[in-house]
DNA sequence: GTCCAGGGATTCA
DNA sequence: TGAATCCATGGA
């Protein structure tokens, strides 16, 4: 028998939910009375980190969880990942300071456009620019205490002009979203087929994309797509290396990437979100 | 390689 | 409390 409920508990263990949700992926949840609150494929969702799991509130009843398993990654072994890690001494200090921390698998438009709106902007403002986004673009969807709003579609944000987009606070980046927004609405390039495709074809496709470098390519490929070997170097990441695994002299641009390509295994990205996320809350508090 | 493009949060004086 | 700096950058 298949019962319809409208609450459910993930087993999970090292799993840190709220590190995960605040890591810099994800700009969309938002913490209320020790819970979590978002919206994922067009449905609200509150979550509670339990010492066995996760348990997960939505408001209607779900026939299945596929989609939020498949979004937290719950499935993951931490431990398998963990292992592949190189066993030098910043690593292991980023991977015991931060345990329990995961890779999300995000909606690829949510994601890409997010990280499109998140150059030269820190975690706090991008988090403000999406909320205004949804806002006035997005639809609205009833939540448990307060209304909550979609991420408005490419169809959506294709029909509008830049000075709407630049109300929204995005500033330079509104030329971006919106031409990208109409190439995806076009169909000129498909983010489903992009599943298909080596890490380095889908990079340069969305690097084909306006407003999307290197750096935003990884990000998308990492966060969305589960491409793990996908490398995002941002001024964290970059900061973390130099200081971590280059104490005497700054590394050239070329040096750099020749390092991250090759030091940290099949599962860099990973890696990756331990330095940032181990540099974001430890080191600075600590200097 | 250099310079520029919002503007709010955070740090500094 | 006012000024300076910083920010998951990309493009011209």
């Amino acid at each position: 028998m298949i019962s319809e409920m409208n609450e459910t508990l993930l087993i999970a263990r090292d799993y840190d939910l709220a590190a995960t949700l605040t890591s810099g992926q994800a700009f969309r949840w938002i913490p209320r009375d020790g819970r979590w609150e978002s919206i994922l494929h067009g449905r609200y969702v509150s979550l509670q980190q339990l010492p066995e799991g996760i348990e997960a509130r939505t408001l209607e009843p779900q026939i299945d969880w596929d989609w939020l398993r498949e979004y937290l990654q719950i499935e993951t072994d931490l431990d398998l990942v963990l292992e592949t890690f190189p066993k030098d001494a910043p690593m292991q200090t980023a991977v015991r300071a931060c345990r329990g921390l995961r890779l999300l698998r995000q909606e690829p438009w949510e994601c890409l456009a997010s990280f499109i709106l998140s150059s030269t902007k820190q975690i706090v403002q991008i988090q403000q620019i999406v909320k205004a986004l949804c806002e006035c673009y997005g639809g609205e969807i009833a939540g448990s205490a307060e209304m909550h709003c979609t991420f408005p579609l490419p169809s959506r944000l294709a029909t509008l002009s830049e000075s709407n987009l630049r109300s929204c606070k995005m500033g330079f980046r509104a030329p971006y979203l919106l031409e990208t927004a109409r190439i995806i609405d076009s169909g000129k390039l498909d983010l489903e087929a992009l599943r298909k495709l080596s890490t380095d074809e889908a990079r340069l496709a969305l690097m084909g994309l306006p407003g999307v470098g290197e750096k935003i390519a990884n990000c998308v490929l990492l966060f969305a797509y589960g491409f793990q070997d996908a490398f995002p170097v941002d001024v964290w990441v970059q900061k973390a290396i130099a200081q971590l695994y280059f104490p005497k002299r700054r590394p050239t641009r070329k040096r750099l990437k020749r390092f991250v390509e090759t030091h940290f295994g099949p599962n860099a990205g990973y890696a990756q979100q331990y330095l940032f996320h181990y540099m974001r809350t430890r080191v600075r508090n600590a200097q």
